[in-house]
Formats: structure tokens, C-alpha cells, sequence
DNA sequence: CCGGATCCGGTTAGATACTG
DNA sequence: CAGTATCTAACCGGATCCGG
């Protein structure tokens, strides 16, 4: 349970050995962003095995980082929340984060994409502000994939919650986008803009001029998309 | 050589697969603070196994962060110096440290204590600027600890230099600090004051007054001291 | 479906010794 | 001084299984 200390009095030292641990942080950018049930966080971590994510809780928890609360009298149904002490641990996030967008190459990584993660982040992200005040879907298409990852329906709801589906809701669709999965990927980061996919020809889009026009509006991208990449 | 990746385009993993490995961050603090030689890096990281630290060393001039220069024709006397991407990894190392020193509990790294990493730690962030302007010498004493690492002499040279020993350099003490190896670490790391410990019988002080009186300015404390604890 | 636990094989890290 | 080499222990990934 414990991990192997560094045995350095170094408050460096103190907090890496809490951090520094295969998939710590990744976990830690989930709970910061605001997911809480164990599926959610697999969702958002989807090559982290159960068993790890389990453990790695336990080893937040007993941190004081995540308080786990009870939802219901029987057992198996947890929220995972951060504690003060897990919430001021954002900063940390951001700073890894910004250093990583601005000096790691990313053309290695743009080799394992996940049509999933991506689709999940944008929901997370969407600004609902320029959606118009209805129902409002979107149908994302990545003709390049497999039938069941292919089509994506991002839903704005008139309450203005946002919902994800892979599998089709029947209700009218609003735009249709057609794009293959490492534009759209390279445009959630900030590498490229909605306005150079579609003059490239490597963005399509159909149906409402309105949403097509303000599509880098409401296309909430990677927190980390503003900072200007460097490396290399 | 090549660390498995989390294959996640987001750029906290992107960083997360170089930085979040054992050993590493505490590596890139010594960096930060300045060492450059392999045995000075050792120093500073005396638990890291030398074949592990060569390995991290060569991970990080991969990634573009640590630059080898070579010192001479002879093979084997290099130096390891940050790179712009990682002289831009110190908010990183500190927004760690900063988290560190406020939200982990102290007390188990305060039983893994070593005197020689706190001299080191001292010598490097000594401020001379209130020592008298000619050599000056303070021996450091701590008596429970065994005779090979008891007595430790910190030397600001004339030209504002500090070296550290552990053998008697034979020069004469201009003050003599009697203290347990817990208490020093305490106050280097801003639990406690100077002149708290001295209060309390913990620290013993003989020899110049004005560097007795002036010890809290001169014994530059580390980085974080200033960030006050909020753990438990 | 949710929230894990268990088992097993491969990789990483620690300890120690050794070399140019 | 500046690293390698070797062996063993710990950790991690992947698959499977289990109780509500």
C-alpha cells in the first residue's frame, strides 16, 4: 500500500512520492476536472486498469487528496471528491500541463488517439453560451473508423447540460460534422483552427451557417490550447 | 529505454510520461538548484542507484531537457545542464515543492534524516551577505550522531565562496553550533526559528555574537520555508 | 451496469559489485 | 571520477472473475 520513500526531508521529495507514480496525475486531471464515480474516472482513464485505480484512490484518500462519500447505505455506490488539500494540488496539474504542451513533441502521441477521450473532453468543455436557447444537436463523423467508434452526437440540452452518445438519440441534428479523428484532435489542442480544417478541406461541415460560423466559439478546446508550443 | 507511454494526447500525460517516473523530479530539483557534475548529482540524490541516475540522465537529453557537454577529450568527465524546455520546468519543480511543504504531513520524512543533505542543502543556500567580509568558519556539531558524520564545517571563503567539509579543514572557528540533526532539519525547512530552538536548550551557539545574533539571516533556509503548513 | 478483487507474466527499480 | 553489470524484489498491465 505504502510506496518506497525517497527517505529526503526535501518537501519536493515529500510530494513526489505521492505524485510520481504511473498514473497519479492523469487520475489527479480527471478529479480536478471534476469527475467523481469510479466509472466516470474510468472513462477518463480508460487504459488504467480497475485494480490500479482502485488502489491509487486508497493511496489519495489516505493522503487526505480524495474524500470517498457514501452514496447510498449499500456498499459499491462512491463519490470521489477532492479534499482542500486535492484542489489546491491544480496549480500542480496546470503547471505539468503547460510545460507539456509547450515542450513535448506531439507527433508521437497523435499516433494513439481515442475517439472516446476526445469526444468526452469536448463535451466537458462545450461552451453553451453561442448555442441557441433549444435543443441543439450536433453529429460528429470520423469516416476513417470502425462502425461503432464512427458517429458521435453531442447534445446541448435547454437546460443547457451537455450530453454525449454514441449511439444515435433520433433527434434532429442540427450540424453535421465530418472530419477524420487527428484533425479533430489536433484542433481540440490548439495546434490548428476550425477555419483551417475546413478551407484544407479536412473538416465538413453541414447545416446550421450559425453554428458552422461560431463552431471556434463554442468548440471549447483543451484548457491547455492557448499556450503557443515550442519544442522542437 | 523508452518509458510506456499512457497514450492519451493530453499534454499532462505528455509531460506526465517524463516527469512522473521514479527518481525524476528529485533529479531536476538538484538541476534547478544548479549541480551539474554526475558524483555532484549523486550528492544530492545519494539513495538514486549511479546505473538509474545514467539512465535518467540519458531519458532527459532524449526529451530535449538536459544538455551533455563534454569537460575534455578523456571520455567520462561531462557535465549535465538544463535546456531552455528545462530551465522551464523550475514552475513545475516548485508549484511540487509548494504543495509538498504545505499539505504533507512531516513527520515520517523527519525520521529519515541525513546530515549530509542538509549541510550540502545549507552550503548551497548560504547567504553571505551578512558574514563578515573575510574567512569565516562555523562547525557544526551533532552529538548523537556517530563520529564519521558528527562534525561538519561550513567555510565562506574571502571571495563570498562556501565550501562544506567533514574532515577538520584546521582553520580557526569563528562559531560553534551544537544542535541534534532534527532540530537543524526543523528550522532549515521553517518549522521552527533560530532563535526558538536556542530558547528551548536545542540548539547551543558559542563563539561570534554578531553571526550568533544574525543566524536566522545568514542560514538561508530552503526554497519552500516560507510556505506555511496547513497539513492536519 | 457498478465497484472492485485476484492471479499471472513482464518491466522497472534497488543493492551491490566492478571497471576504465 | 564517471559510470556498467548483474541479480533480485517490487510494481504494473491485462485478463478474468465476483457480489450487489
Amino acid at each position: 500500500m505504502t510506496n518506497a520513500s525517497y527517505k529526503q526531508f526535501c518537501p519536493v521529495a515529500m510530494a513526489a512520492e505521492l505524485l510520481c507514480t504511473r498514473w497519479t496525475v492523469i487520475l489527479l486531471r480527471e478529479l480536478v476536472a471534476g469527475s467523481s464515480r469510479f466509472n466516470e474516472l474510468r472513462r477518463g482513464v480508460p487504459r488504467m486498469s480497475p485494480a490500479l485505480l482502485s488502489k491509487r484512490l486508497s493511496e489519495l484518500e489516505t493522503a487526505g487528496v480524495v474524500r470517498r462519500e457514501r452514496l447510498s447505505e449499500a456498499p459499491g455506490i462512491d463519490a470521489y471528491r477532492l479534499t482542500e488539500a486535492g484542489h489546491d494540488l491544480q496549480p500542480v496539474i496546470e503547471a505539468i500541463g503547460t510545460w507539456g504542451q509547450k515542450w513535448v513533441e506531439t507527433e508521437p502521441s497523435l499516433e494513439n488517439l481515442d475517439p472516446e477521450l476526445l469526444m468526452w473532453d469536448m463535451r466537458r468543455n462545450l461552451d453553451t453560451d453561442p448555442v441557441p436557447d433549444r435543443r441543439v444537436v450536433i453529429e460528429f463523423t470520423y469516416p476513417e473508423l470502425p462502425e461503432a467508434q464512427r458517429r458521435w452526437w453531442l447534445i446541448v440540452e435547454p437546460d443547457r447540460t451537455v450530453d454525449l452518445c454514441h449511439i444515435d438519440p433520433g433527434f434532429d441534428v442540427d450540424l453535421y460534422a465530418r472530419v477524420d479523428l487527428r484533425t479533430m484532435t489536433e484542433i481540440w489542442m490548439g495546434l490548428r483552427s476550425v477555419a483551417d480544417a475546413v478551407d484544407r478541406e479536412a473538416l465538413l461541415l453541414v447545416g446550421s451557417t450559425s453554428l458552422t460560423r461560431t463552431m471556434q466559439t463554442w468548440l471549447g478546446l483543451s484548457p491547455f490550447a492557448r499556450q503557443a508550443k515550442l519544442a522542437r
